[in-house]
RNA sequence: GGAGGCGUAUCGAAGUGGUCAUAACGAGCCUGACUCGAAAUCAGGUUGUCCUCACGGGCACGUGAGUUCGAAUCUCACCGCCUCCGCCA
């Protein structure tokens, strides 16, 4: 969310910035109804204020034996309207939370202004796509014909865009998993959490998901509880409503998730394989920050990020994304692509951005600095480190051999008790 | 699911219709005094939020609604926590 206050004090300048993402977007709405929110609100405040008097008067006056009726009387109109007046402002307020809440976070005024994402600009590449001598075949194909994975089963048990895993296909899934959280846990100092994988619709408004993108969630019949469509939900809404202790600052948390995701509106998109299920797997990283530093620290998440790719030596480059692509609170994003050989083109594994204070404003995640007596509202940011069944995918197109069976990357064959390679 | 109890600032906790909410009292924390230094002791400070350039004012005692001229205090609903019982991996 926006500060009321930004916005009112500098409209033009926040308004430009929205521009940037979606020319559409504008404050007059928001901007009309804080200008009577005000008025009404110091017309309520100057009428309690009177209440607030006279009230203290009353006992007094009562003590001396005088007669209060005709104070009371007037007390009681002035009741009535003050109560009229409240009614008023919690409309509005009401109305401006609603503006508020759907729109989008004003982009880094650094970050490139494009349309789509045909105005992303890369910005590394690390790895060299391989040359196959062979003709090579998508993860889908080879998982079946390995008979680790098994596509026909799972639509048959729930439906559409859900896989299953089996046998060393599920556990190379694992290790995979397990090797993530390890990096992420021991090298570079995360602390790792094991959430709730329902969450309530409070969380969802805290990092953003709601109300603009409900259909996207997958919702529970008999509670107003929602599937976690990543584990940014659950672990960024650790801290809501609490105040943290500069000292503790930067907080770096870790969580292994599956993510369940509606995918409406992506009908025929990726309808093959990994890469895009209501179910997958995800390790995530989430990071608080301070917000001098936070600019910094979205350069060390997506760094660490990098590492699990790097680490599995898989072909990857990094993307920043333009203000017509990143996501709704984010302020700037870096997406990881992985070299996927079917697609002969790099595709999206990770995406790390910097929210600043939007989910913190939403969320209530406080500090207090320091040197500074007022509590300011932190910056959080987030990355997948990484996306398993993407990963998975990659790992089967890149590591494949000409008869069809995987070979297992180094870093992984500890977690598959030395395995080196997956065949019949 | 049933019965009972409880939600007040960083923590403990008092307050049960109006000079007890500028939230008592205690602890913690910060500053200062004493000290070579520390401890102890003493003095002072220490909630958040909204409107306002400021002065100043409003709101908040779990949340919401109600009664009242006036609610932390009375009523109702909801949420959370604790204890006991039931059920359960």
């Amino acid at each position: 969310m926006l500060d009321i206050k930004r916005i009112r004090n500098n409209p033009e300048e926040v308004e430009n910035l929205l521009k940037r993402r979606n020319p559409e977007l504008n404050l007059k709405n928001v901007l009309e109804l804080d200008k009577v929110r005000r008025e009404k609100l110091v017309e309520a405040e100057n009428m309690k204020a009177e209440q607030n008097k006279v009230s203290k008067q009353v006992p007094l006056l009562k003590k001396e034996g005088k007669d209060v009726t005709i104070i009371l009387q007037e007390m009681k109109d002035l009741a009535e309207k003050v109560k009229v007046l409240d009614g008023d402002i919690k409309e509005i307020d009401a109305k401006i939370e609603e503006e508020l809440l759907s729109l989008p976070n004003t982009p880094n005024r650094d970050v490139a202004v494009g349309a789509s994402d045909a105005d992303n600009k890369e910005i590394r590449r690390w790895g060299e796509p391989r040359e196959f001598d062979f003709e090579l075949k998508p993860h889908w194909d080879l998982g079946v014909n390995l008979n680790i994975l098994d596509f026909e089963r799972a639509t048959k048990i729930t439906g559409t865009r859900f896989s299953m895993f089996k046998g060393t296909g599920a556990r190379l899934e694992r290790a995979i998993t397990a090797y993530m959280l390890d990096k992420h846990t021991v090298d570079h100092g995360f602390t790792e959490i094991a959430p709730p994988f329902m969450v309530n619709k409070e969380s969802m408004y805290g990092t953003g998901q709601l109300p603009k993108f409900e259909e996207d969630m997958f919702k529970l019949s008999q509670k107003d509880y929602y599937l976690i469509p990543t584990a940014e939900v659950p672990v960024t809404n650790i801290y809501r409503d609490e105040v943290i202790d500069e000292a503790e600052l930067p907080i770096y948390m870790t969580a292994y998730t599956p993510c369940f995701r509606a995918e409406a509106g992506s009908a025929g998109r990726d309808t093959r394989g990994l890469i895009r299920n209501h179910q997958f797997d995800k390790v995530e990283m989430v990071m608080y920050a301070v917000p001098e530093d936070s600019y910094r620290q979205l350069e060390i998440l997506t760094n660490f990020a990098e590492e699990i790719l790097k680490g599995l030596e898989l072909p990857y480059r990094v993307v920043e994304l333009c203000t017509g692509d990143i996501g709704f609170s984010s302020a700037k994003t870096y997406d990881l692509e992985v070299w996927m050989p079917s697609y002969n083109r790099y595709v999206e594994i990770s995406s790390c951005s910097n929210f600043e204070d939007f989910q913190a404003r939403r969320a209530n995640i406080k500090y207090r600095p320091a040197d500074k007596r007022k509590l300011e509202l932190i910056h959080t940011l987030n990355g997948s480190g990484l996306a398993v069944g993407r990963t998975f995918a990659a790992i089967l197109e890149n590591y494949q051999n000409e008869d069809g069976s995987i070979t297992i990357p180094k870093q992984l064959r500890p977690y598959m008790r030395g395995m080196d390679k997956i065949s019949l």
